[in-house]
DNA sequence: ATGTCC
C-alpha cells in the first residue's frame, strides 16, 4: 500500500513517487490530483499499478497518471506511459480492452428552448435507431470480406459508403484512419465478433447523450468549434466492441507466451508486453490500429443513426435540424509520436489508457481548422453530471506527452455500485432532474451511478490548474441513452 | 470494456 509518506508534492496539483521508492523503477512516477482526488484512490491499487508501469523496459521521463485515475488491467486507467523506439515495449494492457474507446461531440444549431418540446421524442428515436446493449448487432450488414477493407480504411470507408462527410473526417483524430492497420494480424474470431457490431453503442459506460452548453470559458475558441451558450449538442461514447476486445484478449495471450524470451522481469503478469521492434510487438500494433479504425467507423455509423433520428423527429418542425461534428477523440490507444525528452526529439510509443491526446497549438498533426487553438479534448462526466470541452496546451506537451484525463473516473467498482444502487430508483432521480433516460439494462444503469464516480468538475479543475489543458465549455445532460 | 470461460 502506497501512502502519502511515499510521495512528494511537486506543485499544487502534481505529486511524485521518486525512483528510490522501489529498486525496479526505471523512472519516477507522477500523478495529478488534489487532496480530495487522492482520497478517492486510497481504496484501490492504482498507485501501485502506476509504480509498476515505471519499471517497463524503454520507459522515458515519467510514468504518469491523470486525476481520474483508478485501477485497471495491469496499467491504471488514466495512465500515460511513453517508451522509446526501437526497443521500448508496447503492451495491450497499456491500451485497454476497449481499443480506441473514445468520444465524439456533435453540435446542432438549436438552442435548448427550441428543442425542449422534442427531447422526449428525440430520446426515443435515438434509443430505437442506435442499437445498444451487450452483444447487440447493428443495422448495417457487411458483405463477406468487407470488414477487412473497413478496418484498413477507417472513416474513409464510411465516407465512400455515404455514412460520413469530408467535414466529419477533418474533425476526427487522424482523419479517422490510422496507417498500418493490418486485418491479416487480426484473428477470425475477432472478425466474427465484429462482423455485425459496427454502428452499435455497446454497454457499460458507453452512452449517447443530448446535452446543452451550460457555460463558455473561452469564447473565441468555442466559436471556432461552433459551440455557443444554450446550444443543444450530442455526445457519443463508444469503442471497438467485441472486435477490439478480442484483439486485446488474443494478444495478451500471445505475448504471455513470448515474454520470457526477451528477459523482462515484470512486477505484474498483467503488464505483459513485447519490444516494439519484435514480430509480436509489430503484429499487436497492426491489429490494434485495425481495431482503432473499427472504432472510428463505429462512432461514424452511430453519427449517421443520430442524424437520421434528428431528421425523423425535427424535419419540418425546426428551421435547422442539421447535426455537425465538432471533434472525435480516442482515449484508449498507443501511438508512435515524436516528443522532446531531455532536450532531444525522440520517437516514442505513447500508451494512453483512459487518457486523451491533448496536443498544444501549432502541432502539425492537428487539422488546419484547429491547428492554432490546440487539439479539442472531450471529457465526459459520469451519467447525469457535466461533460467538458477543453483544448491541449504547451504545458501538456512538456509535462505529459500531450495528454490529459478522459473522464470522471470510478471511485467504486461495478460490483459495489450494483449492490449500493437500485437502477429503477436512479432512473427516477435522473428523470426528476429533467433528464430523459432510455436504458436496456437496469443493473447496467446502477453500475454507472454518479455516486460510483469522482467529481468530473474537480478532475477538470486539476488538469486546467496544472496547465495541461484549458477549459473551453461545460455541457450538462438533457437526455441519456444507455445499453 | 466484453457472447464477464473455449
Amino acid at each position: 500500500m502506497i501512502s502519502s509518506h511515499d510521495f512528494k508534492q511537486i506543485n499544487k496539483y502534481l505529486y511524485e513517487i521518486p525512483r528510490s521508492f522501489r529498486a525496479d523503477m526505471r523512472v519516477p512516477a507522477r500523478f495529478y490530483a488534489d487532496s480530495e482526488l487522492q482520497k478517492a484512490i486510497q481504496g484501490d491499487r492504482s498507485l501501485e499499478q502506476l509504480v509498476n508501469t515505471a519499471t517497463l523496459p524503454g520507459i522515458v521521463k515519467y510514468a504518469l497518471a491523470m486525476p481520474d485515475m483508478h485501477q485497471g488491467y495491469g496499467f491504471p486507467i488514466g495512465g500515460v506511459v511513453a517508451t522509446q523506439l526501437p526497443d521500448g515495449i508496447i503492451s495491450p494492457g497499456g491500451v485497454g480492452y476497449d481499443i480506441n474507446c473514445g468520444v465524439r461531440l456533435l453540435a446542432t444549431q438549436l438552442e435548448k428552448e427550441e428543442a425542449a418540446p422534442y427531447l422526449e421524442d428525440l430520446a426515443s428515436a435515438l434509443y430505437a435507431n442506435c442499437p445498444s446493449g451487450l452483444g447487440k448487432g447493428g443495422h448495417i450488414k457487411l458483405k463477406p470480406g468487407e470488414l477487412d477493407l473497413l478496418v484498413v480504411k477507417g472513416a474513409k470507408w464510411a465516407l465512400k459508403r455515404g455514412y460520413a462527410t469530408e467535414s466529419d473526417l477533418e474533425r476526427t483524430e487522424e482523419g479517422g484512419c490510422l496507417e498500418g492497420a493490418d486485418p491479416g494480424k487480426v484473428s477470425d474470431r475477432a472478425k466474427n465478433r465484429g462482423q455485425d457490431q459496427v454502428g452499435t453503442l455497446g454497454s457499460g459506460n458507453h452512452f449517447i447523450e443530448i446535452d446543452m452548453v451550460d457555460r463558455i470559458f473561452d469564447e473565441p475558441v468555442a466559436t471556432r468549434m461552433g459551440i455557443f451558450h444554450n446550444q443543444v449538442t450530442v455526445q457519443i461514447h463508444s469503442g471497438s466492441r467485441g472486435f477490439g476486445h478480442q484483439v486485446c484478449s488474443d494478444y495478451v495471450k500471445r505475448l504471455q507466451k513470448t515474454i520470457q524470451q526477451y528477459g523482462f522481469s515484470l512486477p505484474d503478469r498483467e503488464l505483459v508486453c513485447a519490444p516494439l521492434s519484435s514480430p509480436e510487438g509489430q503484429d499487436y500494433l497492426a491489429a490494434m490500429n485495425a481495431a482503432a479504425n473499427y472504432a472510428f467507423v463505429n462512432r461514424q455509423l452511430l453519427t449517421y443513426h443520430i442524424r437520421r433520428s434528428f431528421e425523423q423527429v425535427l424535419a419540418g418542425k425546426v428551421k435547422n435540424h442539421h447535426v455537425y461534428q465538432v471533434y472525435d477523440i480516442a482515449h484508449n490507444m498507443a501511438r508512435i509520436e515524436e516528443h522532446e525528452v531531455d532536450g532531444r526529439r525522440i520517437k516514442v510509443c505513447v500508451h494512453r489508457k483512459g487518457a486523451t491526446r491533448a496536443f498544444g497549438p501549432g502541432s502539425s498533426l492537428l487539422p488546419g481548422i484547429y491547428r492554432d487553438i490546440g487539439q479539442p479534448v472531450l471529457v465526459p462526466g459520469s451519467m447525469g453530471t457535466a461533460s467538458w470541452v477543453l483544448v491541449g496546451t504547451e504545458g501538456s506537451m512538456t509535462q505529459t506527452f500531450g495528454s490529459i484525463c478522459h473522464g470522471a473516473g470510478r471511485v467504486i467498482s461495478r460490483s459495489k455500485a450494483k449492490k449500493a444502487v437500485r437502477g429503477a430508483k436512479l432512473r427516477e432521480e435522473l428523470e426528476a432532474c429533467g433528464i430523459h433516460v432510455r436504458v436496456s439494462s437496469m443493473s447496467g444503469l446502477a453500475e454507472e451511478a454518479p455516486s460510483a464516480y469522482k467529481d468530473v468538475d474537480r478532475v477538470i479543475e486539476v488538469v486546467h490548474g496544472a496547465g495541461i489543458a484549458k477549459k473551453v465549455a461545460r455541457l450538462i445532460p438533457l437526455a441519456v441513452i444507455k445499453g
